[in-house]
DNA sequence: TTGTAAGCGTTATCAT
DNA sequence: ATGATAACGCTTACAA
């Protein structure tokens, strides 16, 4: 048999069964710890766990899943991973699940709405017990989500922009995130604030515009109209950029004044702060900057990027949870037989909010009187 | 009945086949394209495709992988998914896997070197037909990566790295790299450069440096000791951001004269950006800073970062590409059960050099005379 | 307390 | 050209 490689067959069930002397649906139950595992005598388990472990079987995912019916993965799909809102809210999920025995299947859109539509088939295809959608940039049609829905499966989506739909979902609480961008504005000094809104059709647009207005209204701040402008709908997230900063541009030449400028997200304050340098503004010497989000370069540039956090840690964190509770929920229906309980409605509220927080750093100081010096402006 | 749900049943192949007619091999046959297929007739095959299609028949991945031991799955292992690095290589991966049958399984160590183990194991349970690791920050050990070749599964390392290892790979081309950085600093005239190396024990930092050092002797160019700084062995790409400014925070209090950095890579490049800015000194006014990799955010900072760009989306591509035809030939060989060909081995080299470019942004301009005027910096 | 046996939905090897 | 039939490795009634 010399040239032909043995190709050692993969150890089975029944191979632990056989050098164990028992059969293998003990095995199987003692290995699952299943609940008929209570009535097996602690020696026998022992025994088969010794085996088990001394020649290293490990059970087939494949037939497992064929035979129960269960995949024990989530499907994670992100609708662009080159956004850094994203990473940490994977980041999040994962830490959660990596404590189960669930395993992430994380799909990545490209942030092309067909690719969502296939990743979503091809998820359920797989099988997963329960989609997580990372959605930074809410352009496409929620109604491929239905599916899952459909399917009965937990659906849960994360991140910006869900507005109405059935679908459980956690996201910053935008409005108190606006309110409290305007407040550390206004208490630096600022009075004269420009705007750059985010898409109109963005539910996160409107929820931190009107934590904006609440501001404006209690303190009888005036919104100067021409001192606001809106991103246009873009499909990609980096084009925010360019798009604020042309729109910084033309704030700068309609020769209205403005102290202080407060960013839909860190990417359009970028673009602002872009525009700002090249016409020779300093910030936050001339003029300071905020944005929204908080994502990594925030940290990194100089100066630091002041701006609103999202938790997107905990926002993963939060909505592995709600999987992994709603999968429990589910076993314990079946396993009482019951019809579809109302228990998980209880997950606090349809879409749940988390505490957005300000963060100060380099890009925001008091206004300088005129006249003042160059110096000091880091 | 009332109250019990259907819970309707999974189309199965063996439904297909009862409508179309056909018995469950040849609807099996046809809808594979397996070669058999070629002997059913056209007809056949017809009648076949509009019932499975009518029917919306989806097989059952797991009969099916348990069945044939394929999975069409390939794992994709990134030692840190909130390294930025990172997901411009991820996409690379999927933007080529997308096009084939194979799905990409991504799990993220969360630069935990127990959790790298972990995952590997997972992935191997899993039944991937084959390992991509994206190694950002090579801190942990490679002789974990051995399993998988262990089990004869395509095994492809991309990105930082890999020095000496018989697993393939691609990266960079960092001693061209460097050398690129040393030459755009030098034509812009500067001759008193100050360098923030990367940790010792890391192979791009010795590309890097061999670059550089090739440079400076081409053009006699004296590289100052004391104004070459090393990284500490950091497990944590961020911290090289502090580490980064502390040591230039040193530079600069030695007294020693420079007028241009080379970082290590952009993270760091940031980290000396605020130690000068915070002292005072402007960027690129004051003094030029060129990074390493162009992570998003160099792109989105003012002034943009100059740096040496990294083709990541290339690199993930030609690691899915790596993938996919090892596993082509591989299944040739199986075809015609001749022993291992090194047909693999044909595959350009061992640890493939992608080219290096350079992109100028706005950290690096000529040196300026003393007392020049200050307008202009952007 | 443990063993027997019947599938889960495919694919592959034979026949015909 | 197409059809039986036997695995693949596991879980789970049900039997003992």
């Amino acid at each position: 048999m010399k040239g032909v490689r043995p190709h050692s067959r993969r150890l089975t069930l029944s191979d632990v069964a056989k050098a164990s002397g028992f059969s293998s649906s003990t095995v199987s139950i003692v290995l699952n710890e299943a609940p008929l595992s209570r009535y097996v005598a602690a020696q026998t388990k022992q025994k088969i766990r010794e085996t088990a472990e001394r020649l290293d079987y490990r059970p087939d995912v494949f037939a497992r899943s064929l035979r129960s019916r269960r995949s024990h993965t989530v499907g994670v799909l992100v609708v662009d991973l080159a956004d850094p809102f994203c990473t940490l809210i994977l980041q999040g999920i994962e830490r959660k699940l990596m404590q189960t025995p669930y395993l992430p299947i994380i799909m990545d859109a490209h942030n092309q709405p067909n690719q969502v539509e296939r990743y979503v088939k091809m998820m359920l295809e797989r099988r997963v017990e329960g989609l997580i959608t990372v959605a930074n940039w809410l352009l496409f049609k929620m109604e491929i989500l239905e599916q899952v829905s459909a399917h009965s499966l937990p659906n849960f989506v994360v991140g910006r922009g869900l507005q109405s739909s059935r679908i459980h979902s956690v996201s910053a609480d935008n409005e108190t995130g606006g309110y409290a961008a305007m407040r550390h504005l206004y208490e630096l000094g600022h009075r004269q604030i420009a705007f750059i809104r985010g898409p109109r059709r963005l539910a996160d647009t409107r929820f931190r515009w009107k934590g904006v207005r609440r501001f404006a209204r209690e303190h009888h701040l005036r919104l100067h109209p021409k001192l606001t402008q809106s991103l246009p709908e873009t499909s990609d997230f980096m084009s925010s950029f360019e798009c604020s900063r042309r729109l910084t541009i033309g704030l700068l030449e309609s020769g209205e004044c403005f102290t202080a400028l407060l960013a839909f997200d860190d990417i359009s304050a970028y673009g602002a702060i872009r525009a700002l340098t090249e016409a020779g503004r300093q910030v936050p010497g001339h003029c300071s900057v905020i944005g929204f989000d908080d994502i990594p370069a925030a940290a990194l540039s100089s100066p630091g990027l002041t701006t609103v956090r999202q938790p997107m840690l905990e926002m993963g964190e939060y909505a592995a949870e709600y999987i992994l509770r709603s999968l429990e929920v589910r076993s314990h229906e079946l396993r009482s037989q019951g019809p579809g309980s109302q228990a998980k409605e209880a997950f606090r509220g349809q879409n749940h909010l988390l505490a957005a927080e300000l963060v100060i750093r380099g890009s925001t100081a008091p206004p300088r009187q005129q006249g003042q010096s160059l110096s000091g402006a880091l």
